[in-house]
DNA sequence: ATGCATGAGCT
DNA sequence: GCTCATGCATA
């Protein structure tokens, strides 16, 4: 793997304007019975404990997620990388979770809807130009063309590591790029630019950041092409250090299994959840978003 | 390359 | 308290 240190100041940009617009998120409050909580509890419990020989992350909740919420039929699929699982759904955990999906679109189905309704108005849509997309400060060439993106993304990659440069380097490059209000950016945001794995919306605003950048810096190589060495990039010396609290194995199996049934439990239930697994409130509130935040992300493989 | 976390803006 | 963009720390 390629690694580089990196550490400077973040200043929320251009890129913000565009955010705003298309941000716009729903929130389905569903709360539909409560009596249900505690087989739902029971129920994750049983799965994750029970479970076979799974998935590798985004596949597993992409499928049972799928499954929990009925026909979440969304053009962005999350675990696009990976091969389709085909399921034999004859497991135990799947049998519990189509029970407990079902009785849950039974009763009041208004969520599917509007749900759709959202996530539609919330993207650029590539299909359908609905909202016209608020050119941020530089290229004004929206053809949010998934095909394009992914071409861009690897052809970005091959062509950073041609030149040689790392990750890190393009982001810390892109401050000095002096973009209107574009800053620098981090190693894992360039990484995830180059591996889609960022929302579409965000890949598409970052595009022509990168764009722009790989033209400068291929154009400075020509220039500069009699004989140079390096550019030693200095490292700064570290304050501070962060921990970052890890959720083991067995704990994790369970918020998944949670996840797959509920992927928006309310305050109460992720107190609930938490004191189970023994966890602060705080990260299993954490765990979710961050989840729900994978789920949307695109990765698409065969689906364009 | 990714997991857990923060912060902004919004509801 | 959510979503989203983004990042530090780490496997």
């Amino acid at each position: 793997m390629m690694m580089a240190m990196n550490g400077k100041a973040h200043f929320s940009s251009a890129l913000d304007s565009m955010r705003r617009v298309c941000l716009n998120s729903p929130q389905v409050r569903a709360n539909i019975f409560a009596g249900f909580d505690e087989s739902m509890l029971a129920a994750a419990d049983l799965a994750s404990s029970c479970h076979a020989a799974f998935k590798p992350d985004a596949s597993h909740h992409a499928a049972a997620a799928a499954m929990a919420t009925h026909a979440h039929t969304h053009a962005h699929g999350v675990g696009g990388l990976g091969p389709p699982p085909p399921h034999p759904p004859s497991s135990l955990e799947a049998e519990l979770l189509e029970h407990l999906s079902s009785s849950l679109v039974d009763v009041h189905a208004p969520l599917h809807a509007h749900h759709h309704h959202h996530l539609h108005a919330q993207l650029p849509a590539p299909p359908t130009p609905l909202a016209p997309p608020p050119p941020p400060t530089a290229a004004v060439h929206v053809e949010s063309d998934p095909r394009e993106l992914e071409a861009f993304a690897e052809r970005f990659k091959q062509r950073r590591v041609k030149l040689g440069v790392t990750q890190a380097d393009v982001g810390a490059a892109l401050a000095s790029l002096n973009m209107p209000g574009v800053g620098a950016l981090s190693q894992s945001t360039i990484c995830r630019f180059e591996s889609l794995t960022l929302s579409h919306n965000n890949m598409i605003a970052l595009r022509p950041v990168l764009q722009a950048w790989l033209d400068e810096a291929e154009a400075e190589r020509r220039r500069a092409n009699g004989a140079n060495g390096s550019a030693p990039l200095g490292g700064l010396g570290s304050e501070r250090k962060r921990k970052r609290t890890s959720i083991a194995a067995p704990e994790k199996r369970s918020l998944e299994a949670y996840f797959a049934i509920q992927p928006r439990p309310s305050s109460e239930k992720i107190a609930a959840i938490a004191e189970k697994l023994e966890l602060k409130k705080n990260v299993v509130r954490v765990w979710f978003c961050n989840q729900r935040q994978k789920q949307k992300r695109m990765k698409y493989s065969a689906a364009h």
